[in-house]
DNA sequence: AAGTGGTCTAGACCACTTT
DNA sequence: AAGTGGTCTAGACCACTTC
């Protein structure tokens, strides 16, 4: 039984969970107005139940055995789907275990999403120091950033992030208030652990990618104040818009890295 | 006929070009000390076709159906070993047309080891000025990165490079002098086109990846007499190691961008 | 029409993990 | 022993490019 590519085309609704068409079916094909390959499609609709939070991050997800008899395509196909999540970093597979949706409370991770690195030894984890969490009427270019509304409200944090107890890092961040409802200054304190490992467990917001922009700047008088160098020491300016599923975008950070004893990684290939 | 995977393991010499066991082959199992799948044994093969230059950059390699019929091996175990060589950029597949080794003449590639962007507008090409070639014993810094003997002679070059005749980043670049024995000065001024492009054109060495650190530093005089900034001026640093097949480093650069108006970009995942 | 890479299937077996 | 992902094969057909 072979099947024509074009027969098996399923129709992918935006929300709605749909099963492919049956496997069997030959009739005149329901061409929809876009192709995409099979797996492709598989992809998207494994995407959709990551994005809804059937499985959460961390969870093990259905074996490709099941998926492929719910998707009523070979197991084949729903490998090749899951291999280009694997490749994104959305899933994990393990050998005899099965696969895992990824989560922020993972080292690997977190080492993805902070480049910054000691220019001797080994990297570590940062400690917080919150500053401020406000709410407020977005900054008309984060609002443009954040694909929301000007003026909308945002949440505001300031932190500094120590490594070895010695300030290295002055951030500021903005997050769309819609979605971060109920984050306070309490529960940012609080809360150990990687930032966006709250947001994933709490707010239902998982970052998956994120875009940067790196600056050499001088210090101003807020990094003189919390970082501890003096006016106009260089220092590094990154500003990141991070992205969850769908492409959308869910954060703002400007952040100044003083890299007078640390650099920031990035491997080119 | 089901190849066990044990039985299929094939020796692979470090140089010499060799066949896999014959796909019949039954009897005692001649077990390697290492393991690995055989598309990983048929992708180090392939690696070893692209390193001794067989298929030189910008050439057409032998078809999946080709290389599966030389190895002994299905297409699909072909395909997954080419795979894995389009994924890390060693090679481009190109539907219908075939598969080819990568280049550095072409702008995709480029743009990947040049992160430099302007802050609006289009990315472009710099243009090069030379300002300095030599022959010397590389310094203890520079011979530890590159792998070689302390005090062994290295290609060292100095060069400016303009964004709309405006320069931005001034660099040195330190070179194994064995491999680039007869590089001259005159024939990187009159080379148009990426320095990569000529490395690998006339001197069969390709950059296959990099790796950078990045530090906010103070313009020193150098940088004043180059960019035509003002001392202490931050300017991005970037300090990158070059590797080709095997992981071998073969370049070392310095580099100090202007980043008034450009910025390093980075994409996270 | 012929050749290339791209997709899809079905089935077998392997390596690893848990029961 | 059973279940998971990982490898390998063989064959069919599709999409694209060139002749």
């Amino acid at each position: 039984m072979v099947k024509s590519q074009a027969m098996s085309q399923i129709a992918v609704p935006p929300v709605v969970f749909n099963l492919p068409a049956s496997a069997g079916a030959t009739g005149t094909p329901v061409v929809s107005p876009t192709f995409s390959p099979l797996y492709q499609q598989i992809k998207a609709l494994i995407l959709q139940s990551l994005q809804s939070g059937e499985w959460k991050p961390g969870e093990l997800i259905p074996s490709e055995v099941e998926l492929a008899y719910r998707f009523k395509v070979s197991q084949g196909t729903v490998r090749k789907a899951i291999d280009e999540l694997s490749a994104e970093n959305l899933v994990m597979r393990r050998q005899g275990k099965g696969t895992f949706v990824a989560t922020h409370h993972e080292a690997r991770v977190q080492f993805r999403f902070l480049r910054l690195m000691p220019d001797s030894g080994e990297a570590q984890q940062p400690e917080n120091q919150i500053l401020e969490v406000k709410r407020m009427r977005g900054p008309a270019d984060v609002t443009r950033l954040l694909d929301i509304k000007a003026g909308d409200s945002v949440v505001y944090i300031r932190r500094v992030q120590r490594f070895d107890n010695v300030p290295i890092i002055l951030e500021e961040i903005w997050l769309p208030g819609v979605i971060f409802k109920g984050l306070t200054a309490e529960r940012l304190v609080e809360y150990k652990g990687p930032m966006y490992g709250l947001f994933e467990a709490e707010f239902g917001t998982q970052m998956i990618r994120a875009s940067e922009k790196l600056h050499a700047v001088a210090a101003d008088e807020a990094a003189v104040a919390t970082l501890g160098v003096e006016l106009g020491v260089p220092l590094l300016s990154v500003d990141r818009v991070s992205y969850t599923y769908g492409d959308k975008p869910v954060e703002v950070r400007r952040a100044l890295y003083l890299t007078a004893h640390h650099h920031y990684h990035n491997e080119l290939s």
